[in-house]
DNA sequence: ATTAGTGTACTATGACATTAATACACTTAC
DNA sequence: GTAAGTGTATTAATGTCATAGTACACTAAT
């Protein structure tokens, strides 16, 4: 799994990915993440990118770290649902401003989102 | 106007502007662009930026240059059309790909994206 | 105490984005 | 032909991202 787009840094692909899979409930509040050196072979990148990421993070107030334990998603379930709410604005937000930028109607961008998902449902089920 | 941010190279969002003005017509088949000069004026750039940005999207085919005359949208509305449909698949793609990530369901994006919609719509009304 | 597993810090290197300055090639208008 | 306005090319310098290697500090288990 080392698939990352060229046009934004490693490190912030990866704090994007986390935040996902925190917000998801894949990762619940208190649980311990994989080391830094466990994560980088996991991704196939530098342990130094991994710390990085976690760093990052740490500043947002989304993981704490226990010097000679590891890394821990906050216990401060607030955070986090603050942060699926923010994450879930952000996107919308700038999907939105795009999608208008290029001249599409707010019609039309419910529509082609529902053409989108129902062929996506389809596909699936 | 020289909001960029961090993670992408300044040349691509130039990139992506420029095609959302093309998309949304306010750039037409043909017409004249700034020059890289005035364009790198413009955006408080360096003129080497902008003419990356220029190359960038000719090797796209949406842009066309004439040594000497400057730089045009191409003449080939086929392209344009064609652009127009790739980027708002694109973006409506990776849009419900993130908020999937997130876990967020098919009614729960339609939902969201309405009261999103409804919000703005009731405030520049 | 020792060991293994943590996070953290530092230096060096290579690749790339960006800026800067300069020069060249072509087209159009005068 | 000259001048002004185009795109294009080259070189140098700076900053960031990522890798690589190494070392240190702390914690838990033995």
């Amino acid at each position: 799994m080392d698939e990352f787009n060229t046009s934004k840094p490693i490190y912030l692909q990866l704090a994007d990915r986390i935040n996902r899979l925190i917000v998801s409930k894949e990762l619940k509040a208190g649980q311990k993440l994989q080391s830094v050196r466990d994560m980088a072979l996991s991704y196939n990148v530098n342990p130094n990118t991994i710390q990085r990421t976690y760093s990052e993070l740490e500043r947002e107030g989304i993981l704490e770290t226990r010097r000679g334990q590891g890394t821990f998603v906050t216990e401060q379930e607030d955070r986090l649902i603050q942060l699926r709410g923010n994450l879930k604005e952000e996107q919308i937000q700038t999907f939105v401003q795009i999608m208008q930028e290029m001249g599409y109607s707010s019609d039309e961008i419910i529509s082609g989102l529902q053409d989108h998902l129902n062929k996506k449902d389809k596909g699936d089920a």
